[in-house]
DNA sequence: TCGACATTTCGGGTTTCTCGAACTAACTTC
DNA sequence: GAAGTTAGTTCGAGAAACCCGAAATGTCGA
């Protein structure tokens, strides 16, 4: 259950945050990382029509930004935003984008 | 005093808002120009040590992505954080993330 | 041990970013 | 009103980042 690099908690710097968020596909991953916590990438990335190796690409950034832990768990890698870390070092921020991402997203008003 | 081209406001996306703010430079300017309104290109981005050609093409980006308005005064384009749009669309998103960069910003704390 | 599975790495092609140099357009000064 | 100055953009080339198919890695199940 070894656990991939990531920047600490007094690191995490604001404009690495918001360019992790300031993608269509990694804002979309990083509302669904909230609302299914310890999930695995693929399961995250179900429906989205992006290529594995792509995708993989989204999670190192939004790793390498602080905004996501990623456990290496047999052969998944479990999901997990900082929501902590990053409430503590940026209060106010993730919510109310993430809450608007939902709001925005066409997955979550049709269905 | 003609007005450059940029987006209407419920053509606004969240992802292109989070891209432009996404910049250490461009999360900067944002700040100054909510702080001094309606001032230029070169003023806000006095002290930076970014080349002309650069900033440009940062103005641009903000201003595609509708954080930024740019209205032609003479020689000089003056420069709105289009605020009120931003939290009609987004309520919530500007308010805190400037606040956040003033907060981390090494040129607000110093002096 | 042999495959199937989840994910990463590699390599290339494409897009985006950066920035100096040349350009444009508007003011100033004579 | 020509000539210079100023504010900012455009152009073009090199650098960096992104995208994605193919191959590789590491793990589990039979």
């Amino acid at each position: 259950m070894r656990q991939l690099p990531e920047p600490a908690r007094e690191s995490l710097r604001l404009a690495s945050v918001l360019h992790a968020l300031g993608d269509p596909i990694r804002l979309e991953l990083a509302r669904r990382a909230r609302e299914t916590p310890e999930s695995t990438c693929s399961a995250l990335a179900d429906g989205l029509d992006v290529p594995m190796s792509t995708l993989s690409n989204h999670w190192r950034i939004m790793r390498e930004a602080g905004l996501i832990s990623m456990t290496v768990d047999g052969r998944h890698r479990r999901i997990r935003l900082r929501a902590e870390d990053l409430r503590d070092r940026f209060p106010d921020l993730l919510d109310p984008i993430l809450r608007l991402a939902e709001a925005e997203a066409p997955t979550s008003g049709t269905r």
